[in-house]
DNA sequence: AGGAATGATTGGCC
DNA sequence: GGCCAATCATTCCT
């Protein structure tokens, strides 16, 4: 058994956890049992029970059972038992299904979360051999276990070897496969194993690809964790909480980690006899202690990216961030000479900004977006070109976005990090986003000089012109860096404050405006984009598309009101007032090695964030044609402190496929089945989107919604199609969560050479519940 | 195996 | 609750 955090962070490599009591409800849930010692012999296996099986599983787990775990158990047991008849006949092997695969894997899920292993082993067992063959990974993520838990692990290594799993199951699995290689070195030794000999181990079998996504560690943390925290380092050696809260997202460590490394940093720094290694330490003095209490208050997210896909500009009119995302893969380079974005420094001719489509932390200079704010308000790329590992996984850093690619055709998977780390919902488009074109090498041009202040001392972004979009989708703003202003006693550029900007789309218009919401300095302007080209002209300051409300709300140990705040919205979808989507992701509140491991395919999302959007002026509702049945009020507060919205669009075609969510609507998510996981298009260009499980608790609160609207097509979409269907799925009793639905957006571009997969839309928040 | 590098923990202080 | 110094434990390299 794990005994502590260092044991887990020995047995997998990719996880640090530091928070014991995290680890230790990660032993003692779902992977406790995968971790307990292998029984010796198979268990007795009768396949009558496994009806009972199941349906136990989501009686005993009742305190957290949905309904919908129980009626599948329901099922299985009646599948069960009919096989069960007829299990030892050879007739067993062609007994049709009385659920599909999806219900299988439903219920192997819940077996998992149940921890009872040997149920799910006498599951497996009574399905058919056609079921056990198909892949599913949900079936093979079981298989594995049950292998495990049987001692087989040859089986074992052939099951992990054979399938390439979700990054979300990594973590498991990978503690399954050190697991299974410590306890046969054990065996063969006959003494228990010392750390030194688990790290032999380690190195002698590597994972597999199959279950890791390749980054590369060391001493536990992911390179790019340690190129985060060095940067922010270098600009301020004593972080705000708040910063610390959202390096630890961005980094996908727990903030305990965050605060050891810094501490310890800040020791050996000083202490340089100790440690040889100053070299990190970037013998800029001036620069670091006055910079912290600055970076309190300026530190939260203006500017924000997220990895692959997703980019987040933050154009925020004084206090209240708003979070732009890029489409496609376009970067927004902000100066020439780099760009310190909230205290990190981003010298953008290395160490791009990618803004949609690349990580935030990139190169040994790595990017830090608005500081450590990304993490905090971070918003999640759905439509990332390619989807790289996720950060949600338990203990799997978030950095992971930018790693790997999931060769699923859709990955989504959530699972908070084992220690307080960052969730992020992640989902990856089978097909590639064609991003060139999307706005054609025509200008978008912005002319005219906007000087944005802030009224609450932030930092001040003026932009001269012009600001143009090259046909990459670069936007690019000249001379930005001379105006940059060093706030908060960090080195290079203070948050980006820009006034804040509606996006509508409207039949490959889009349009643009920028204004304040509250009454800010904020010259108002508006582009609008027809017909490949953005026209942005001044509008009055009333025109608003997307606003944040002033709210005085401070959350958590953030100070400074508006800082916590942040919209991140893309071109995709204009909101109206009172439209909220709460959607958390929030892995401090749910630790990753609090879920039980084998829920890691199991998103979820915790209301932390909200935002509010003023009605945009500029559009309206009714001009767009909008029509959203299916939206719901949110109990959820309209003023919370930290928003995120992040909704992607990585091609015209999702553009296009705009939903404008009036006062009362809510933002519908798409849900897909992440952990069950087989995402059925419909159609050849339809997208199946992964949909995060929702935390049950949460659900039940807020809603968050994804929806796509298909009326725009009418105005917009001539040629588009969008659909979007809904349903409720409970993934499993035991981890409360909820797959709350399944929206399937297709849409289908007759304009384009290739039609465009519609794209998902997102919402990530993720702000601590304990701040709550 | 030895030692450096690094993350985590402990106890004290403010 | 955060920071510090000391220290322990693990990781990594040789």
């Amino acid at each position: 058994m794990i005994a502590s955090a260092a044991d887990i962070k020995q047995e997998n490599g990719m996880e640090s956890a530091s928070e014991g009591q995290e680890v230790h409800r990660e032993v003692a849930g779902g992977a406790a049992v995968g971790l307990s010692p292998p029984a010796p012999a198979p268990f007795p296996l009768e396949p009558g029970d496994a009806a009972t099986a199941a349906a136990r599983v989501s009686g005993e787990e009742g305190a957290v059972a949905t309904a919908a775990a129980g009626a599948a158990a329901d099922q299985v047991q009646l599948h069960s038992e009919l096989l069960g008849r007829h299990h030892h006949a050879a007739a067993a092997a062609q007994t049709p299904l009385a659920f599909s695969p999806d219900h299988v894997a439903c219920v192997c899920e819940a077996l998992q979360q149940g921890g009872n292993l040997d149920r799910l082993a006498r599951f497996l067992w009574s399905l058919p051999q056609s079921d056990l063959l198909r892949g599913n990974e949900s079936l093979l993520k079981a298989r594995a276990l049950v292998a495990f838990h049987q001692g087989i692990y040859p089986e074992l290594y052939s099951i992990l070897e054979s399938h390439s799993f979700e990054s979300a199951n990594h973590p498991l699995l990978q503690q399954l496969w050190y697991k299974a290689r410590y306890t046969e070195a054990e065996r063969a030794r006959g003494r228990p194993l010392g750390a030194v000999d688990k790290y032999r181990l380690r190195r002698k079998f590597p994972l597999p690809r199959t279950i890791w996504d390749g980054e590369e560690t060391v001493y536990c943390f992911k390179e790019k964790s340690r190129n985060a925290l060095k940067e922010l380092y270098k600009q301020n050696r004593y972080p705000s909480p708040a910063e610390k809260r959202h390096l630890a997202k961005i980094t996908g460590l727990s903030l305990t980690q965050v605060s050891n490394w810094f501490k310890n940093r800040r020791q050996r720094d000083r202490n340089p006899s100790e440690t040889q290694s100053k070299s990190e330490s970037d013998g800029n003095p001036s620069t670091e202690d006055e910079s912290s209490k600055g970076h309190e208050d300026l530190s939260p997210h203006p500017l924000s990216s997220s990895s692959d896909g997703i980019t987040n500009l933050s154009l925020s009119s004084h206090m209240e961030p708003v979070y732009m995302q890029q489409i496609g893969n376009a970067k927004i380079s902000l100066s020439s000479s780099g760009v310190l974005l909230n205290g990190s420094l981003v010298p953008a001719s290395t160490s791009p900004v990618f803004l949609n489509g690349n990580s935030f932390i990139q190169g040994p200079s790595g990017v830090i977006l608005n500081g450590l704010n990304v993490g905090n308000t971070q918003a999640v790329a759905l439509n990332p070109p390619k989807m790289s590992s996720n950060i949600v996984s338990n203990g799997v850093s978030m950095t992971d976005i930018l790693g790997s690619t999931s060769q699923d055709v859709k990955e989504f998977k959530v699972l908070p990090s084992s220690a307080n780390s960052a969730a992020t919902t992640s989902y990856s488009p089978s097909v590639p986003v064609s991003f060139p074109g999307l706005i054609p090498s025509n200008e978008v041009k912005r002319e005219g000089i906007q000087t944005v202040a802030s009224q609450d001392g932030g930092s001040v972004v003026t932009f001269t012109t012009p600001v143009q979009i090259n046909q990459y989708g670069i936007v690019q703003i000249p001379n930005s860096g001379t105006n940059s202003q060093f706030l908060n006693g960090s080195i290079g550029f203070s948050p980006l404050q820009l006034p804040a900007v509606s996006v509508a789309a409207s039949q490959g218009n889009i349009s643009v405006s920028s204004s304040t919401s509250d009454g800010s300095t904020f010259t108002s302007e508006s582009a609008t984009v027809q017909q490949g080209k953005v026209f942005l002209s001044s509008l009055a300051p009333s025109a608003v598309v997307y606003t944040v409300p002033n709210t005085s709300q401070t959350i958590g140990s953030v100070k400074q009101e508006g800082l916590e705040r942040s919209l991140v919205f893309s071109q995709l979808m204009p909101v109206n007032q009172n439209a909220q989507v709460n959607a958390n992701l929030s892995s401090e509140n749910i630790s990753g090695s609090g879920l039980h491991p084998l829920a890691s395919s199991l998103v979820n999302v915790s209301p932390t964030h909200n935002f509010s959007l003023s009605p945009p002026t500029l559009l309206n509702p009714t001009e767009l044609n909008h029509d959203i049945a299916d939206s719901q009020p949110m109990s959820a507060p309209v003023a919370s402190k930290s928003t995120v919205t992040s909704v992607s669009n990585t091609n015209y075609a999702t553009l296009q496929n705009c939903s404008l969510i009036t006062g009362q609507d809510l933002l519908s998510v798409p849900m897909t089945q992440a952990a069950l996981g087989e995402i059925v298009p419909t159609a050849e260009d339809q997208v199946g989107h992964p949909s995060p499980a929702v935390q049950q608790d949460f659900v039940q609160e807020h809603r968050l919604v994804l929806q796509s609207v298909a009326n725009m097509k009418e105005n917009f979409l001539p040629n588009s199609e969008s659909k979007a269907t809904s349903s409720l799925m409970m993934l499993d009793s035991k981890s409360k969560y909820v797959l709350d639905g399944m929206v399937d957006t297709v849409c289908e571009d007759l304009d384009t050479d290739k039609k465009e997969l519609a794209k998902l839309q997102t919402v990530q928040l993720d702000e601590d519940m304990q701040d709550l």
